[in-house]
DNA sequence: TGGACCTTTGT
DNA sequence: CAAAGGTCC
């Protein structure tokens, strides 16, 4: 142990079981910790501005935290990627480090940047150590008998609890304090402000206490109705940990440890809420793993070659219609709605929407793909690719491109009084119940002559379904059949 | 290699 | 109960 190095924040924003900091540690006397705002990248990527906010105020956390153990925290903006080997040289030029510490980002341009951070610190004579940590399995540990990746949840999930099983789970501590604070003098002031839009993501606290209660709280109490609960939108019935874990604030092993704490029973039990709730956990790995496995899908590429042949609709009108929560379909509207105030969308609503985009409305799913990174809190691209790819049929494991979500049926079954609806459609508060899914059809008359409703204002300001779902769904499967027909012949 | 199995369904 | 297949052992 010796000299000084640098630990490289990127997507991994805490002290707690995190491998590179861990590394850093063991290795160096001295540590200078750094991150790099890159605004334009993030434009690129479509990060959204709420995400960007609860970055910049998860960073204000783990600077005290860092202060805490003699660790200054660096934070300098930079345009892209591109400019990023010049910041990291720099400081170490200014640091005197040795080594350069980071955890693996699995997407295509992080990679990129990597290796170029990694062929400039090498004739500098600075040795660069890039660690897999964000998954609990890493990618490549769980492949196919054959040694090829799992194309199926089911038998990768199952080959993945047994490779846990025999590799056991750890999570480790935080790093020991650094014994001088020598270097303290490099930390800057407050997190200066990013050039980016600015949007609020107060409701969601970045404290060290706030969000391990949150976890405890989730396992201890609510993931036992998870598999009963967490399709109801109107209940709060999930876990609301994933911009933590998009952001890594927490650890997925982190996640796994308290639940097999608090629900054991999960590892055997299919018919517990634990069992569902990792579930999820292992779905985020299996498009990870994926993610590896197949680069294409990190660059614009359905996972079916054969889909590249669907002749999508080109339309802007209904894409805005979609994404402004007017398409007349109440539970669609409520979901896209409820995302653009908050940053956020239950995931039974993910799938709902995605496939009203990609089915009803046959809008490219990279469109929605696109729209979902740009305003979620918790966007991730592995998962939210694996997801939309999941939606439009064009992934691994996806649902058949004949089966389309019916979004009536779907609002019926998950919200059937509607009160998901009217908290975020505010015109159709006053439609009773029977009509809450099929405002179009609530009679004229029964608006006129109900007494109840004489004074009520009627649905005039919603609109009509812009599309009629039966059709949609037959024309869409036609689309589907033709493309890969068109695949089969060649 | 034949056969069991397949997140989230529609009709 | 179908299903316009495919994956995995």
């Amino acid at each position: 142990m010796s000299g000084t190095g640098i630990i490289w924040f990127r997507a991994d924003l805490r002290l707690v079981d995190n491998t590179a900091l861990l590394a850093a540690r063991e290795q160096c006397e001295n540590l200078v910790a750094v991150y790099l705002p890159t605004p334009m990248q993030w434009h690129e990527h479509h990060v959204a501005p709420i995400q960007v906010d609860l970055i910049h105020r998860r960073l204000a956390v783990l600077k005290d935290l860092l202060a805490d153990l003699n660790i200054p925290l660096v934070v300098r903006e930079v345009a892209d990627f591109s400019d990023v080997p010049l910041a990291i040289t720099q400081l170490a030029g200014e640091s005197g480090a040795h080594s350069v510490f980071c955890n693996k980002q699995y997407e295509n341009d992080e990679q990129l940047r990597d290796k170029n951070v990694k062929n400039a610190l090498s004739p500098l004579n600075i040795q660069f150590h890039c660690f897999d940590d964000s998954c609990i399995v890493n990618p490549g540990d769980v492949v196919t008998q054959a040694g090829e990746a799992f194309k199926v949840f089911t038998p990768f999930r199952k080959a993945w609890l047994s490779y846990l099983y025999r590799a056991g789970l750890q999570v480790q501590p935080p790093p020991a304090k650094v014994d001088s604070n020598a270097l303290m003098t490099l930390s800057d002031g407050d997190i200066p402000t990013f050039t980016y839009p600015k949007v609020n993501s107060i409701d969601w606290p970045v404290d060290e206490e706030a969000i391990r209660q949150r976890l405890l709280t989730f396992c201890e109490t609510k993931v036992a109705l998870y598999h009963q609960q967490r399709d109801i939108p109107s209940i709060d019935g999930t876990s609301c940990l994933s911009p933590y874990l998009a952001t890594g604030c927490l650890s997925a092993r982190q996640c796994l440890s308290v639940l097999l704490n608090y629900a054991p029973n999960c590892l055997i039990s299919p018919d517990s809420g634990g069992f569902a709730w990792l579930n999820e956990l292992v779905w985020r790995e299996f498009y990870r793993h994926l993610l590896v496995a197949y680069p294409k899908l990190g660059r614009n590429q359905p996972f079916v070659s054969w889909t590249n042949n669907v002749l999508w609709r080109e339309s802007d009108e209904y894409l805005q219609a979609w994404q402004q929560g007017r398409t007349g379909y109440p539970i669609v509207d409520a979901a896209m709605r409820q995302l653009k105030a908050t940053g956020w969308m239950h995931n039974r609503l993910r799938m709902i929407t995605a496939s009203f985009l990609t089915k009803d409305l046959l809008i490219d799913w990279r469109a929605g793909e696109r729209w979902f990174m740009s305003h979620l809190i918790d966007g991730d691209f592995a998962s939210n690719n694996g997801g939309w790819q999941w939606a439009a049929s064009t992934g691994t494991d996806a649902q058949p491109y004949f089966r389309v979500f019916n979004p009536t049926t779907q609002g019926e079954r998950f919200d059937p009084k509607g009160e998901f609806i009217r908290t975020w459609v505010h015109e159709l508060k006053d439609v009773p119940d029977k009509y809450i899914h099929t405002p179009h059809l609530w009679p004229e008359a029964a608006r006129n002559n109900d007494p109840v409703l004489f004074d009520s204002p009627v649905c005039l300001d919603y609109p009509l379904p812009i599309v009629d779902h039966k059709a949609a769904r037959v024309c869409t499967i036609e689309v589907f059949r033709i493309a890969k027909e068109m695949a089969d012949r060649i």
